[in-house]
DNA sequence: TATTGTTTGTTAGTAGAGTTTACTAACTTC
DNA sequence: GAAGTTAGTAAACTCTACTAACAAACAATA
């Protein structure tokens, strides 16, 4: 009787009548020290091996700190030393420290190809150590997450050391909590696949759509600017955004979906999506097979292969001549098959987009291919698992 | 002789060889203190004021922390006591805290306006409190700069209360140390604005583009989401773009520089730069009033005027399109004048930018006019302000 | 060879930031 | 009046990075 009453006296003057509820993220001492521990790790992972002594000048903090946080990252294993350096100077020789390259490793995973899922082993630069994959028939749905989740934990007990994580790109639209809200590849919808990994392995799990991840792995690895775009030509086209050193997720988790725009003022062939002028019509690996069979059926086979691929780098460059402009990217990356991409295309991406942009001098953006386009997306997860666990990029 | 040779040692054995400057900005407790101090100043801010108790739950920090960095804000003058709460409920009243309303204040400056200066006064919520313009001739780049640093301090001497800094919106390209790099309209090439400024009035002073200033604004008062571009229309056409909730810089300063950018495959008015097709041509306000000053002479005037602003609606949208679409924005704001804006070309707009895009449901982006367009560099000059000075966004 | 100077890394002690614990003040409810 | 609730503060403790001082280990030099 009494706890009833107590109950209805709490809940009425319950506190926050105006409802303020706790949003914001302060900052505790803990958090900076988080921060800086990051930084040594961030610091000794793109420089390599130095001393402590040479840490705090780069980093700005005294020696007693960094050996202080040296000593809190070798016992969790991030970092180890190396012995003295040979360096040859006045003073008390140098104690070389490094992150801890020979043992950590990463899992990368590339569920974006045609019909196969893709799974490695990687360290912490980037390499590959060993490689996996699972031939995909017709399964259904439930059935390829269940696919997913074997070769999650095959890969996992191929690793050689002590393992930070999973990442993982996949086909589809991915939320902040890897959630695939749409695959519709895999005819998914609203999967859990971060947390079901996470279940499946007990290893912290990342997913990304995967021309995000690809964009990742060149901004980490292939020198990438701190503003870019890196399109993904493959069975449709999907890109992936930096702006100003961090990746765009759209209000929607949406970002970089650009296949389904229509490009240009002239109509164009019927989009499977029920319009007309769609970029995938003309740039998708397929489109463009198709397109380039016809074309080696006609009296100038070689001419109007060329036509077609200028004209699919003309559509491209089109679309993003806005993109680039607006957001004043210094860099647009394609990443797809070179035997596409390379030649006519390219050339003509390069030549477009100049041509629809104010002229500038030198050129603002810079047009290239991907290196490494094979393995952009399984090296972009991994680098996912290395930002969020160790704060490395 | 003893000291050069010392130089000499020191010299060849200087530490670094290897050369690891000093870029990166290690986290000092302070630094997370000052950011709790934002903290509160931002949530009083947006919220109201309320009791540090109720700060406390808002915050995730204990109430002796607010306590302490409360009154450390009432010294600084950021912060006033405004007395008991009445609200009625158990327990001590609750003594409400609100940022300093009455006794700060701000300068914004928009020159972006067409042959004239414009200056207010500000206060904390962004109202407008007293205002200056100044004509201008044909004058030279130096003598604007003149003007403009005269303006800033006669509105400096209008305020009633302590001023926190001056906020500039300028037309042109600014880099962020406040120089704008170039300014066509004023002839200006390289001027280090923000430190003239400052040099002569002694005031902390940010400057920035107006169309980003305009979103700035936006974004902060008019309840604009975290992935929105602003266009505003005037002599030309720029925007601002906020992306992820931050403002997109580019990397050449030049985000939002849209107005050159070429639109749809079929041609288009020649346009002073040399090309042919910019956004300019059709969208800028010479331009609209050029189209409907010809429109009222045709045969029939009425219909005429209407196919010019809806045209000009499509293209604006056949522009944006992928960048809406790349960046998964939520929002898309018109910026000039409304009986231009209004009307036809922006249900042309509306209607352009949704069939060019993947239809989803509910539509993921709105299109709509920017509320107070007079004063809306003004006032987002107010708000770079403080944000700098306060950390309130 | 002994001395001087340089550089590294560590120990000891201190100041700042936030927390827990415990208290007083000032209410409402019963 | 007694009981319960909420706001705000004081004291003691923990964590973080800092300054000061020092030993170790080297090169250069007299």
């Amino acid at each position: 009787m009494e706890a009833i009453r107590d109950r209805q006296v709490s809940d009425r003057y319950r506190p926050g009548s105006r409802r303020t509820q706790r949003t914001s993220a302060a900052t505790l001492p803990s958090d900076g020290r988080a921060h800086n521990l990051s930084l040594v790790r961030q610091t000794l992972h793109s420089a390599g091996a130095m001393s402590r002594a040479e840490l705090s000048r780069t980093l700005g903090l005294t020696r007693v700190t960094v050996s202080d946080l040296v000593s809190e990252l070798i016992e969790r294993g991030h970092v180890v030393e190396l012995g003295q350096s040979d360096e040859v100077r006045p003073g008390k020789p140098a104690i070389l420290v490094d992150i801890n390259r020979q043992g950590l490793q990463v899992i990368g995973m590339d569920l974006a190809e045609n019909s196969v899922l893709r799974a490695a082993v990687l360290d912490l630069d980037g390499n590959i150590l060993h490689r996996m994959e699972r031939e995909l028939a017709e399964e259904t749905g439930q059935e390829v997450i269940r696919q997913v989740l074997e070769l999650a934990s095959e890969a996992a007990e191929r690793a050689t050391a002590t393992l930070l994580g999973i990442g993982v790109g996949t086909p589809g639209i991915v939320n902040a909590e890897g959630v695939v809200t749409t695959a519709p590849n895999f005819e998914w919808k609203d999967v859990p696949l971060r947390s079901l990994i996470e279940d499946h392995t007990g290893l912290p799990t990342l997913v990304s759509n995967d021309a995000d991840a690809a964009v990742h792995a060149h901004h980490t690895f292939g020198g990438g600017s701190d503003d870019t775009v890196l399109v993904k030509i493959g069975r449709g086209v999907g890109s992936g955004l930096i702006v100003g050193g961090r990746r765009a997720r759209g209000a929607h988790s949406a970002a970089g979906e650009i296949g389904h725009v229509t490009v240009g003022t002239d109509g164009g062939a019927m989009c499977k999506c029920g319009k007309t002028g769609c970029l995938e019509t003309w740039m998708s690996v397929p489109s463009l097979e198709r397109a380039l069979a016809e074309a080696a059926a006609s009296p100038q086979p070689e001419a109007a292969a060329g036509v077609v691929l200028r004209e699919a780098g003309e559509r491209l460059a089109i679309a993003l001549a806005p993109v680039v402009g607006a957001l004043d990217l210094s860099e647009l990356v394609l990443s797809g098959p070179r035997e596409l991409l390379a030649g006519p295309l390219l050339d003509a991406v390069r030549q477009t987009l100049l041509s629809r942009l104010l002229h500038r001098d030198p050129s603002p953006v810079s047009v290239r291919l991907a290196d490494d386009a094979e393995d952009i997306v399984l090296r972009g997860a991994a680098v996912m698992v290395l930002w969020n666990q160790l704060g490395v990029s």
